[in-house]
DNA sequence: GCCAACGTTGGC
DNA sequence: GCCAACGTTGGC
């Protein structure tokens, strides 16, 4: 998606919440942010980021605390608009903080809603010439209300969507580094397979095993393998 | 609530 | 540009 523009609104508070134990989910989810933001704060550093890791029990969801966001790097008109948002358009915006709005599928929106301030993402390059992990970003800001849902203008305009009760929400990220290098789809999905078969870390990494999905969780030990990638040589 | 038709995602 | 996978819609 296309950077948009700027607004930032704040809501948060109701949803519907369509978590559902049907799993609903629907994929989706393009993103492209805006602009400005909203919060921020700047520095970088890079591992950071706590843990706290899940509660679980209950049957209730667990919480993650790293995530994966894909989003376009290459030009692409949707209804009109380019929805071109790589990572080095997020690192030209302001703050390099950007809204990751766009995003209509309910399974991602909930993972959304679910990021807390300070937590990491890889910023993921995806329906391009080349698919893979480009960067590191983090949540500077937790869910709030996408206004791009209610702007006719906007590629992800939904008319269901009623001022009053929201379907769609977004939240602020900030650039924090490139990785060290590219990591290519090719290469975690080789590294997936592999570990398919002998329970390594990617076995059920969400890349492969839910691919519509546009926002997903990783664990830990999906983040720091995927991380340590960047020390190696690619296969 | 089932399910067929349709739409979207996204790798290739 | 093709198309597989899968989510959504809507009739019944």
């Amino acid at each position: 998606m296309p950077p948009k523009k700027k607004k930032r609104t704040s809501s948060q508070l109701s949803e519907q919440n369509e978590s559902p134990a049907k799993l609903r989910k629907k994929t989706v989810g393009p993103k492209k942010m805006s602009i400005q933001a909203c919060s921020g704060n700047k520095t970088s550093e890079v591992k950071c980021s706590l843990e706290q890791k899940d509660a679980g029990e209950k049957g209730q969801k667990e919480l993650f605390t790293y995530w994966l966001m894909k989003s376009e790097p290459e030009s692409r008109i949707e209804n009109g608009v380019d929805v071109k948002f790589g990572i080095e358009d997020l690192k030209a915006q302001s703050e390099q903080t950007g809204c990751w709005d766009g995003v209509r599928n309910y399974q991602a929106r909930n993972y959304m809603k679910d990021m807390k301030v300070g937590q990491l993402a890889f910023f993921y390059h995806s329906n391009c010439k080349m698919p893979g992990i480009a960067g590191i970003i983090k949540v500077v800001k937790e869910a709030y209300v996408d206004h791009t849902q209610f702007d006719k203008k906007d590629p992800h305009y939904d008319p269901s969507s009623k001022q009053d009760n929201p379907k769609w929400y977004m939240v602020d990220v900030q650039f924090v580094r490139m990785t060290k290098r590219f990591i290519s789809l090719t290469e975690l999905k080789k590294y997936h397979l592999e570990h398919k078969s002998s329970g390594g870390a990617l076995k059920n990494m969400a890349l492969f095993t839910r691919t519509r999905l546009s926002v997903q969780p990783l664990t830990e030990e999906e983040f720091n393998f995927v991380l340590n990638l960047e020390d190696k040589d690619p296969i």
